[in-house]
DNA sequence: TCCATAGTTCGTAAAATACGAACTATGGAA
DNA sequence: TTCCATAGTTCGTATTTTACGAACTATGGA
């Protein structure tokens, strides 16, 4: 099994913390992480993510939030325990994360707010 | 031709605005835009993005950022005038953008900081 | 030693991306 | 009107990235 690769802090990139946010289920992965307040298995979310994802495809998620220095993973006894690196990130780039966080809520609420209004999956057509 | 498609505010995402701007093409785009305050056409671009990038895939390029919802593009004659959805973004996700903005000239700044140490192209080796 | 659990790696099919060639739309000159 | 130049788009294809099942690895416990 190799290693598990952090990147220092100074090599962490902008655009690869956009690209690791820019798929819906790590975003669904880190928020619920950031809100969890404690280190998180990865099996934890299969539950956030509600669809049955397969756990190779849960794996490489986990693997590219890691490699774009979102979270920490440390093997704990037979698991993998999970944190965010929020803290390093917020020294190297200010407001990023919960700015990111924060439009992510927006859009949750809205969301929420459509499937009240439109019980069945219909979506708006937008030309 | 087919007409270029902007899409409504409510249908902006998170993930599509975060997925455009995690390709440093883009992004370079996008924070030049936003500096100019003035609308801009597609080829003002090929100056800030110094490689000589293909003229078609620039123009993918833009398609990607205007589909996302960052920018509005408009025929003006022989050319396309561009000028972000700042505003707009802002109204529905604020600070989203700022912040990003802000992550981005940090990073510019430790590149051209990093540039200044070590002259020729060499990288950190980071395991 | 054997088994169960948690997660990784491999192989391959599917999707996204880059870029040259060909095309479209507009404006101006002959 | 016809022809040409400019600015950008679309198409075709090679390359890269992603998804996921199967096989593998690492740890703990019976």
């Amino acid at each position: 099994m190799k290693p598990l690769i952090h990147p220092d802090i100074d090599n962490i990139t902008v655009e690869g913390i956009l690209h690791a946010l820019s798929d819906p289920v790590r975003v669904a992965i880190y928020a619920d992480m950031a809100g969890a307040g404690c280190a998180q298995t990865c099996s934890t979310f299969l539950q956030v993510v509600d669809r049955s994802i397969p756990k190779s495809t849960l794996s490489q998620h986990f693997r590219t939030l890691r490699e774009a220095g979102l979270i920490r993973s440390e093997r704990q006894g037979v698991e993998m325990l999970n944190t965010t690196r929020c803290g390093e990130i917020e020294q190297r780039f200010p407001g990023l994360l919960p700015a990111i966080m924060s439009a992510h809520r927006v859009q949750l609420m809205q969301k929420a707010r459509m499937a009240r209004r439109k019980p069945a999956g219909s979506r708006t057509s937008t030309g």
